[in-house]
DNA sequence: CGGACCCTTGAGAGCGGTCAAGACTAGTGG
DNA sequence: CCACTAGTCTTGACCGCTCTCAAGGGTCCG
């Protein structure tokens, strides 16, 4: 079972990301060292602060908190583009030596590590398998893009909030962030929820109540309880391998 | 004006992707010839054939044609997820070493340009400037399937049409594939259309139609016109940074 | 206790979907 | 060269999912 990850894994946040990471390409514990050195511990930024992406430059990993990419358009609406959970890279820039473009907000109190860039190319060139398993991390976040697409484009709304809320569960349970009774943490109002499924916030409301009543899910103050797995995938039509968790 | 790369280019599909390539990241006449000795030219494929990840395996470029990938889902419904025109590369899994999971779908007479992944490798340790240029195409494909998301998540039914014609109007105008008096070939029905934009055919036909009487556009028998370039560009809220095709 | 923000609920409107049928086009075979 | 056919485009009518507007209730925090 994904969450005994949690126990597993202790509760040091760069330790979290060294076993995402790890997940994508194993690391010897020479890498897995390396890391632990490379990564700067950011200051504590507080909920609903945008960073910039000097603030985000170099190497920049989730340490803990949430994140979310968005673009704001003229009229004003807001889509949110990913999410960004503790131990994911923010942004995949540095692959390509592009800067970000993405505007990015914090949705909780949250915690950033950096690795300078040119420690990290060093990295890449010392442990191979720590650039591949950017790589592959960046694959992944593809992925995900891709089934956000498919989401917007053909999902209901039903299955577009079933589909993330199981995404969650499965990427939360990657990095030790689900309990073992099927909670986790989602620091997102209602309103974010719709600016990243493509809904109204009255209609999110409408319809976490469907699933709610349909036994899937609950929910209270911030925390999602996953009451019956089985049904939520079914309802989301969910197949969790494009997150290529099981290696 | 980007149209101009049309005679600059000549018609070799092989340059059209080097040239699409070096406009990532300058290359060299050696990188050049190295590429061009690289590509194998594979056979032309008809319409409306699925490619399998095989027929697409080592690193693909799209020298001619048109290629959607797709995903269909248990209900029947299809959602386009990208459009490769020529000089893209097919799939970016080579960059992480995993297997491309999407479906791919010609929907033109195409013909493919293979590069032995062994090739690709020496060729990006002797040549870094392909290597980034790979990376920067990576990340640019990323970029538009954000502005997917967003298309997909936030726009009206005629932004999301107008932005696929201006982003589209773009992309081909870098390879050189639209013609002086402002059109381009657009291989797809208009159900393909919908498909990716998220819209019904018939809503596709409507949306179209409303282009067309403003002017902006006309259409016929596979080709578009951008008849004002400016005006379609205000109706999708379109903002060509995200190609990042001027350097 | 007050205020701000979030969640919830109701009512009505509209954008886009579905169903269905006719018109057009291109490719096929006689 | 001309039917014939299949696929695509087009149009109309109706439906419904989701949006917008609006107000009430909860909850957290100062």
């Amino acid at each position: 079972m994904s969450s005994l990850a949690g126990p597993l894994l202790g509760n040091d946040p760069v330790e979290r990301f060294i076993h995402r990471l790890s997940l994508f390409e194993p690391l010897d514990a020479e890498a897995r060292e390396a890391l632990r050195r490379a990564v700067n511990r950011g200051p504590l930024i507080p909920p609903l602060q945008e960073l910039h992406p000097e603030a985000f430059g170099d190497v920049s990993v989730l340490l803990s908190g949430w994140i979310c990419h968005f673009r704001l358009l003229t009229n004003g609406r807001r889509q949110i583009t990913a999410m960004v959970v503790p131990g994911d890279f923010v942004d995949f820039g540095f692959l390509s030596g592009t800067v970000a473009t993405a505007q990015c907000v914090t949705t909780a109190h949250s915690q950033l590590g950096r690795i300078r860039t040119r420690t990290f190319t060093e990295l890449a060139a010392q442990f191979p398998a720590i650039l591949r398993a950017s790589q592959r991390a960046a694959a992944t976040d593809a992925a995900i893009g891709r089934e956000r697409i498919i989401s917007l484009g053909v999902r209901t709304a039903t299955e577009r909030l079933a589909s993330i809320l199981c995404e969650l569960w499965y990427r939360l349970s990657a990095v030790g962030l689900t309990s073992a009774e099927g909670s986790y943490d989602l620091p997102m109002t209602q309103a974010e929820l719709g600016a990243a499924v493509g809904l109204s916030t009255v209609h999110v409301n409408r319809t976490l109540q469907v699933l709610r009543r349909t036994g899937a899910i609950s929910l209270q103050s911030g925390k999602v309880w996953i009451r019956d797995l089985r049904k939520l995938t079914a309802l989301a039509g969910f197949d969790p391998v494009y997150l290529s968790l099981e290696p």
